[in-house]
Formats: structure tokens, C-alpha cells, sequence
DNA sequence: GTCTTGACTTAGACAAAGTCCAATGTAGGA
DNA sequence: TCCTACATTGGACTTTGTCTAAGTCAAGAC
């Protein structure tokens, strides 16, 4: 986390008051927030917080690698801190609830390349659907 | 196609000239257009159709499984009649182009029990990316 | 062929998610 | 401490999608 920071600082970033804390709320496992959602723990921390300078951290820390973007409804983008260690998620149908999983073997390699059609293919993105033990259970 | 119209009828559907034209416009192979493109499509062969009409009829055939969403951008929905032959997508980087292709194996079964959480998985959707040949060559 | 009626369509208001800008504030080096 | 380039802010604006009240019409009944 403070890693974090320091490997922003090392990069020429300007240490604010809201930057810092958008960085501290991205932080824990199976963390993937929308964009209001940190605002609004932002804002418990910080009030005068704005939704234009949430929206251009983001957009910082994705184009830095440090964080990554994750479209699992076609809703709001979610932000997602685990950039580091390649994984796929796993979406809960009833309540929407995401965990990172990590699939047996590499999908890249499952497409044939007579169904590549010519492109140079570079990454894959896997969801997963189904109801977790929660919603299995309510 | 007009068996899809048949089926629809079969089910119960009014047919109008609106819902015929949007059927028409989702017709084809590799066909991924979203709700503003099906409009604009529409509109060109019945002028006075409306974009609630176009919402409308698009979550009806969604509804009766006659069409997919697809959502591989974050930004708009794409609806695709590819509905009655399972298939994953491979989206080019630069100019949003969509194929629908066939991975080798069932990316569901990579998924092991530990990295399950207690979930009952249903589905599995996988989005290759890559640069297209056109992309590539210009 | 005409009538009837509930389903369908429409325009436009509204909402959610995100972008952009001009004015203001400030982190951090000199 | 001062300077200034970079960061933040509120609000206007855009895109995508939903909703509703009023008008229209497809298709079955006669
Ligand atoms: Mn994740
Ligand atoms: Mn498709
Ligand atoms: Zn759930
Ligand atoms: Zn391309």
C-alpha cells in the first residue's frame, strides 16, 4: 500500500491529499468498487472530495498499471487493485458479488488458430456466472 | 430469419412493422450492433421508428433468447442474434471489431472446485483481445 | 369488412455513468 | 518563503438507457 505510494512518488506523481486517500480505499482482496463507490469511501475520509478528481485518479492509477478496469454487468466500470497477479472473476448472478479467480491452464492458448481470423491475439478476460453460497442459501 | 418471425408469432408476438424491421437489421453472421447502430439501421428502412420501440423490442427477443447482450467495452450494450450457437468473442484493441469464435475445450471445467467459493457456476463468458489484420497493416 | 380492445408505439422527461472546462488551489522545488 | 506547473473543483454536458401518459393499431370476433 505505502508501496504503493512510494512507487507513484517514484514516478513523478504529485502527492495530494485526495489522491492518497482514492489509494487507501483501493486497498484488501476481491476489492472491485465503481467509481461512486469510491467516492463515497473517499468521502467519509475526505468530504470536499470531488467526483471529477476520483474519476481522473482512476483513470491515473489504470494508465499507470496499478489498478485495472473490470466490466462485468455492462453498468458502471469496477476498479480493481489486483494488477499485479494475472485472474479472471467470478460474478454471483443473484447479488453481483465478484471474486478473483485463477482458472487451471491458460485460456489464451484454448484458441485455435483457424479461429484467430488474422488477429494477434494478446489477452483474455474470463467471467464466470453462477450464485454464491449467500444468495444459494437466502 | 423468418423463421425467427415465425417463432416469435408462434409465441404470441403482435407482429408490427417495427418489430419486423428490427428483426431484419439483427440478421447475419458476426453481427454485434448496439442499440443507437440497430436505430440508425431501422430508421433507414421505417423513418418513424422510435428508440423506445428499439429498446423495447431488443429486451423482448433478449427475453425470449433470440438475441444476446454482449458487453465487451464498458460502454454500450451490443446485441447479437448469434443466440442459438454458444460462442465467446475476440474484440480488436484499436477499432472495437467483433468475430464470434469457438475456444478448443470448455472453459467452464478449468475453473477448480477450491477457486469456486462454495458457488454453483452456470455460465462462463471469455473475451479475447488482440489487433485485428486491418488494424495491423495500416 | 368492420368493430373492439388490449397490446404496441411514441415523444419527451428522467436517470445513471462518465467527460470536459474555466476558475481556483496547492505540492514541492528554487 | 515564493513560484508555478500541476491538481482540484463544481457544474455543464454527453452517452446510454429507462419510464410514462397519450395515441395507434394488429388480429380475433362477429
Ligand atoms: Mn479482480
Ligand atoms: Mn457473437
Ligand atoms: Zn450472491
Ligand atoms: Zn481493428
Amino acid at each position: 500500500m505505502s508501496d504503493l505510494l512510494e512507487r507513484l512518488r517514484g514516478r513523478g506523481w504529485r502527492l495530494t491529499a485526495q489522491r492518497r486517500v482514492v489509494a487507501e480505499v483501493l486497498n484488501g482482496d476481491h476489492v472491485h468498487y465503481t467509481a461512486d463507490e469510491v467516492h463515497a469511501l473517499a468521502t467519509s475520509r475526505l468530504p470536499e472530495i470531488s467526483r471529477a478528481t476520483v474519476y481522473n485518479t482512476l483513470g491515473e492509477l489504470v494508465s499507470l498499471g496499478e489498478v485495472i478496469e473490470v466490466s462485468t454487468d455492462g453498468r458502471a466500470k469496477r476498479y480493481d487493485p489486483n494488477a499485479h497477479h494475472d485472474h479472471h472473476h467470478l460474478v454471483c448472478s443473484r447479488c453481483g458479488t465478484i471474486r478473483d479467480v485463477h482458472p487451471a491452464g491458460n485460456p489464451l492458448s484454448d484458441l485455435p488458430e483457424q479461429e484467430r481470423f488474422g488477429f494477434a491475439v494478446t489477452a483474455v478476460e474470463v467471467t464466470y456466472r453462477g450464485v454464491c453460497p449467500s444468495c444459494a442459501s437466502a
